[in-house]
This record gives structure tokens, C-alpha cells and sequence, in this order.
DNA sequence: TAAAAATTTTACCAAGTGGTAAAACTATGA
DNA sequence: TCATAGTTTTACCACTTGGTAAAATTTTTA
């Protein structure tokens, strides 16, 4: 089924004339890039449909949200949003890849050694909070994924997630050879602090329900930076 | 639609003349308890799907998971299923109301006053995580709900849950008035205990992969406990 | 302008969903 | 033993789901 829907996503070679045209142009000037009126429209609506299906994902999970109900949303039909994205599975893979590419390109900075275990752990931090306010729908679509096992996106976060997550535990370990942080346990560390940052865009009706309003705020996130940093950098002696 | 399940699911009045019967125990030794055949077997069933639908539902989420599937594992019927549970919502209520109770009878030790904070922390924590590690499927379920809006229990989570945090959120204001423990902000570190402790039964999955393990041993819940424990009693300064 | 490519619409479908109604069966108390 | 309450089975249904096939339409290119 999986590979059926990959050749099906295939079905629509738009985006190759584009690519040729551009190696064209790079060759010899061919005209100006052929932004067309039908390809900045097809781009904008595959990120309208993107943006309304990370939303519904997070709210209905994956089974709870039909591709009828997202093109509602969007104002195309259905067929019309299958001619884009072969799949409901393709289009929730999409979404995915969007989360994991925007981690992957915040969290990059933790191996930085011209920067002090302090700075870099504050930075770590902030990136993982901000994605948690800004994107929390990408956020709650990764975590309900993770919680259900895997069972879609397992591959893709093994080959991704994984060797950047295992990339900042050697971190800490080289830091506490190095005597730069306190003997913790690394591995625990980091879970802790993707737990407790992940909260805030997974568990925020519960964390709303408690404050008695109706969003976080800038000041809740202020807060939860400002304890979630002290409580690491109280954890590692800085 | 709720109001129809409700009304539904007191078609089976089967609870009622056991209850009665009880009450005539105590008022004049009637006979033994009617735990007759019938009543055993039908205890036994509704705990058995229970037990399957916890599982399933964590795995799948509510609308990926059918009565019918549930019915299967356990191995009756689906129209026997929903005897015992009027309705699909109806059992995956019951299936929440159950990991509810469970946290409310474990976590119910912070406010004790004959115990210092220290050590108070320390068992909140220890049965937080037991749970995670005892239970990590109505962990999960709960997440999930929660994650997804709780669109069908947060009535629920809002009358139980939320009170029982504001409780221990009232019990840190207390130990900052009184200096027993430094001055933090108390809701968040709250949130932060909850986070670290639930992303063992939430994200085992991830972290499962980044150990490179089947799943996360009783050393694992160990070096666990101690970061967490470490990171708040660092953070308190005690 | 005509052919080709890209897009949208129309029509359809098999499989599965939660749920109902009622008949058939079984254990239990009087 | 028999009426009854409790349980299970049989039969059914309206509705939604993801997905396909192909015709119709629009835009782009030659």
C-alpha cells in the first residue's frame, strides 16, 4: 500500500518541467523563471492544504480526520486535494517531513564549541519552546504519531530524529568528560528536557485549564523558559 | 448525541439489584454475596474489554479504533460489546474514568504536613512515574485526549484533574511562604514534573529507539527517577 | 491557433463504521 | 418447574470513508 501510494504520488510530474526549465535557465537564459500563474497557485494551495491538514491532524489525529473534511476546509474537493497529494498517508508524511525539517534546522546548535554549555543549553532550549508556540499543531501531529507507535512514520523518524537526538547525548557526554557540566545521566537529560518542552504545545489545554485562560501567553512561555532553563542549568552545575 | 448514550447505556440495569442486594446484606444477613456465575463472568468481561480497549485505544486513538476490532480481541461479538458498553464514546469515557481514578488515589500525598518536601517530591514523582511505567496505555489514552482538544473528556478533566492541580500547586506556594523550598514558579514547575514523568509512558516509543531497545527496562525507570528527583530538588534547593 | 499539459469536475464504488431491533437462548430466584 | 431477568446471536441499516476512472475544462507551449 505504502509503495502503491508513492507511484500514485507520481501521478502529477509537475514539478519536474519546473526543475528542468530552472537548469535551463542556468545554462543559458532562457526566459524568467516560469513562475506561471498555475504553478504560484499550485504552490500556494499545496501550502494552503498543508497548513489547514497539520490543524486537523492535531486536532482529530489520523484516522479522526478525513481528506474530505480538510479540502472543505481549504474550499477544494476532494479529488481535487487527492490530485495533489496521492494520499491521505502521503499528505500526512508531508506534514511530518514539514515538522521534522523545521527541528532538524532549529536544534542544529548544540555542537557549537565555540559557545559555553550554558549558552548553547539556553539556545536549545528557546528553539525547542519556539516551536512549541509557533507550530503546536506540528508539534501535537509528531507526539500523537510517537504515541501511537510509530506505525506511519516510525521509518522516517528512526533515519532522522534519532542520530540528532543521539548527536546531542554524545554531546553532554563529551561535556561531562570535558568537566564542563555535572556527571548526569545524558540520555535522561535530554529526555527531559523534550518532555519538557514538547508539554507545552501538547499538553496546553490541560496547562490552559489550570491557568484559567483561554491561550498561553507570551508571559507563560517567559515563565516556562525561564524554569525550564534554571531547572537544567540548577541539574548541571553551571 | 451524549445525552442519547447516557440514556442508552442504562438499558443493561444489571448493577442495580446486586447494589440493592448488598445494602439487604448489611441490613440482615440475606445470603452470601450474589456472586453468582452470571455476575462473576460479567465482571470479568467488562474488565477484559477494558483492559483490550485501553490498549487499543492508546495505540490507534479514538476514531482509529473500532468496537468491532475491540470485540474481536477480546473475542465477543460487537453486539455484545455494546450491551455491556452502550456506546463506543461510553467505553472509551470509562476507559478514561478508570486512569482518573488511579491518579487521583496515587497522587493525592503531596499536602501530607508530617513529611518534608523533600521527600514529598520524591514519592509524587515515584508514583507518577510508577504509573507511566505500570500503565502507559491509559497514560497514553489520556494524552492523546488531551492533545486532541479533549473534545470528549475535558468536561471531566476539568472537574477532577484540574483541581487536584491547583491543589499541589497551592501546596509549593505554601512551601515557598514558608521557605522550605526556593522561590520558583510554582505552576510550572508543576507542569515540568508532570511533562518528565508522563514522556515515559508518552514517548517510550522515541525513546525506545534512541536507547536501541525492545522497550524501557526497570534501569531505564531508574535512572529515570533519580534525574527527575535530582532536577527538582537541584531546582528547590533543598 | 492548435496541440499538449495541467487541473478540475462528475460519477462512482467497495469496504467499513457505529448503532438498532428483535429473536433466541440461559441462568436464577420464587 | 416455571416465569423472569440477563445475555447472546442474527439480521439489518444509513452513513462515511479512502480511493479510482474518465470526461471536461483551463492554461501553457510550440
Amino acid at each position: 500500500m505504502t509503495e502503491k501510494n508513492r507511484i500514485d504520488s507520481k501521478k502529477r510530474v509537475a514539478k519536474k518541467p519546473l526543475s528542468e526549465e530552472v537548469t535551463a535557465e542556468e545554462v543559458g537564459f532562457v526566459k524568467a523563471r516560469n513562475n506561471s500563474k498555475r504553478e504560484i497557485s499550485r504552490d500556494k494551495l499545496e501550502a494552503d492544504i498543508l497548513q489547514h491538514a497539520v490543524k486537523m491532524f492535531a486536532e482529530c489525529g489520523y484516522e479522526g480526520t478525513s481528506i474530505a473534511s480538510i479540502a472543505a476546509q481549504v474550499g477544494v474537493s476532494k479529488q481535487n486535494l487527492l490530485y495533489y497529494f496521492g494520499s491521505k498517508q502521503i499528505l500526512y508524511q508531508r506534514v511530518l517531513d514539514d515538522v521534522l525539517d523545521t527541528w532538524l534546522d532549529r536544534m542544529n546548535s548544540l555542537a557549537d564549541e565555540t559557545q559555553e554549555p550554558k549558552d548553547l543549553l539556553r539556545s536549545y532550549i528557546q528553539a525547542k519552546l519556539r516551536f512549541s508556540r509557533e507550530q503546536p499543531w506540528g508539534s501535537r501531529v509528531y507526539a500523537m504519531e510517537v504515541i501511537g507507535g510509530a506505525k506511519i512514520y516510525g521509518e522516517e523518524i528512526r533515519k532522522k530524529i534519532i542520530p540528532l537526538l543521539r548527536k546531542d547525548i554524545a554531546t553532554f557526554e563529551q561535556w561531562i568528560r570535558q568537566g564542563k557540566i555535572a556527571d548526569v545521566n545524558p540520555t535522561h537529560l535530554l529526555f527531559a528536557i523534550w518532555a519538557m518542552t514538547q508539554s507545552y504545545a501538547d499538553f496546553s489545554t490541560q496547562m490552559t485549564l489550570v491557568l484559567n485562560q483561554k491561550k498561553l501567553s507570551a508571559n507563560d512561555f517567559e515563565a516556562a523558559e525561564k524554569l525550564i532553563v534554571d531547572m537544567v542549568l540548577a541539574t548541571v552545575c553551571i
